[in-house]
DNA sequence: TATGAATGAGTTTTCATTCAT
DNA sequence: CATGAATGAAAACTCATTCAT
């Protein structure tokens, strides 16, 4: 017999479906950063939701999808603050505001890395969120945002030319990736190291 | 039912223990390679191996001690074709041999990525990694490697004086790493992609 | 494959979730009857009690808790039908009424023992047995049944005023448990031994 | 390759076949007494032998027959001494002698219950057991024991010439089992309770 | 005849998924 | 469309038994 969503998921859904789903999506990435992916079973992603576990497949076509939507969702949140680089062009120098943005994204990148390994590690899951992936908008992939930022800065002057811009941040997004890889390989609470010498590297090749 | 080992295995291992070992690691780390950490159960394991389920645990402890011993077993492996770059110094030009050290190491790469990844994703894994990790000899640390080679190529001239060839190799890296993230995370087999142009840019700068 | 209980299930319990319970601690008891603790598998249990493996992890909390209420259960059903003993005063013989106990507590005994030699031979099982046996009603521990027997038939006159009922009680009650113990010790179907002789010698004892 | 057994398992037996298979029937009385039925694995039985898994068949038909020979073996060691009984009649009085035997089985039972329970609980092993004790010496039987002293002391004339003294045998042995099983079911080191009404009934009973 | 590695059926337990209600 | 019990195919691991050496 179908009944309603259980007092408090409707409090905050209001019944819509949309929202119902993102309820549960943010559960899902609660259980995930918990207890990991091996935690993360349709039982404990439903129990942290408040819903039961057939009602999951009401809003999502598996546990598989579930959780890799909730990952992308997770990388789209995440990587949100990033996009108003390109609005301090001018503000500054090209190397404050380059490394402003190394800093950033490691911060970013640390939340993002276990659910990315999670993945990585899952054959089925990671086709699944490669198809997620696929409909993201890709004017917000991080290397495009760095290199409207350059081509910003060109156009005021303060870098060269004929300056590579989207090598040079190619070269920027490479640092974050390393960076968060290194910082998760080593373990512990090790601060991000600021990579200044890459940075004066990559900016003295494009102010050249 | 008791059986030697089928003649496949004995023709590779002439029953050697050690050897027999190696063998299932070998198993263990093709499994991993192609159905990552999710699909390396123990009997997959075992029938890649050719052996039986039970025959693994005459071996390995278990489960996870066979896993950790393949991923960091495979690491070592997979890093050392990359230590003769150095000798390479005053060859063709730095570009090439810096384009060779990044298509060189995308191979080596995308084989130790999916083990990686699983050990992102399991805390125990990752523990046993880092420990062995942490008894690798660093002069073969990849950075160190490619700094040594443009160290030696400052020496030759070919490369500025002035130049900072550790930031530089560290950028050399990134790339790596990065490409190998990006060709894991979009799947498929295309081909890696040369970084051409973030290599020139790294190029320019030490040899201006 | 998810279905509804199969029909003889759902016949017997009606969808009773106690119902299906006490369903499968009986299928339980008998699997112990026939095959032992160490017949007494998760599998066989859910093949007697005709649900699949996994229904059973919805009913119990594990294989052990499962098997210590199948026997605990067990012995409280199985000695209930001997309180009625002393109600036989002063009908037939004395000697009559103690045979009669002696046969029926057999009965009783045979369906017993093997749940009770079980949890002997495992000390988990047996603690928790203990533990469940402390709160049971001493007034129905059967030699407290027996001499409250042979106490009214001292007060009809049929027992010697001076008589112990209760050391009798208690030789009556041994009989009672060796017979046990000799016959599922011995094995097959042999009819349970009247114990006559015995018998007599206690009555003998009690009446002079 | 044949070989030697292991020196010290040959100081011990000087490589006398019985030798080594009582030795190995020792060895898995201790491994029995300590871990219970569920560690009696071949291997700990072969490891705690100091013998290899495979020399075990060289002895034995398989696990059960060797485990039911040590219950067997143990049944027998364990009722030795109570052989003797019979050369006490005429000394102190027959409710000493009794009561003495009581103590002594009860020394003797709670030994044997653990392993009794054991086979209890185990169909086949039970089946192995049965065999085995089919082919014991019926003299040894402690209710024959018992017998064998009231007659000796009927002969004697400390027992009426017309008591039954194979009932009063049965029932001793019965007081014994019951003990037995009264302590184990209680748990703890609880003594032994001497028993002494119910003795005094029986003995009252063939004295009269 | 002692060895011990290989076997594979068997154990308990988890969990994604479905569907009667 | 919410529920949650039933399912059964996994999973990791154990162990009695055999047989090449």
């Amino acid at each position: 017999m179908p009944r309603p969503l259980p007092a408090h998921v409707l409090a905050l859904t209001e019944g819509d479906a949309d929202a119902v789903r993102n309820h549960i999506l943010d559960a899902a990435r609660r259980v995930f950063a918990t207890k990991g992916l091996a935690g993360a079973s349709t039982r404990a992603i439903a129990d942290e939701a408040g819903v039961s576990g057939g009602t999951l497949y009401n809003y999502f076509g598996g546990h598989l999808q579930l959780l890799a939507q909730a990952i992308v969702q997770r990388a789209k949140d995440v990587a949100d603050p990033v996009v108003n680089l390109p609005s301090r062009a001018g503000k500054a120098t090209v190397a404050d505001n380059l490394r402003l943005f190394v800093r950033h994204a490691a911060t970013v990148l640390d939340q993002l890395i276990p659910a990315l390994a999670a993945a990585f590690s899952n054959g089925e899951l990671l086709d699944a969120v490669r198809r997620e992936l696929a409909d993201a908008d890709p004017l917000n992939d991080p290397a495009r945002v760095v290199e409207r930022y350059l081509l910003a800065e060109r156009d005021l002057g303060r870098v060269a030319p004929g300056a590579d811009c989207r090598a040079a941040a190619s070269l920027v997004v490479s640092i974050c990736h390393d960076e968060a890889f290194n910082r998760y390989l080593v373990g512990g609470t090790r601060p991000p190291t600021p990579r200044r010498k890459e940075i004066a590297l990559i900016v003295r090749s494009i102010t050249a």
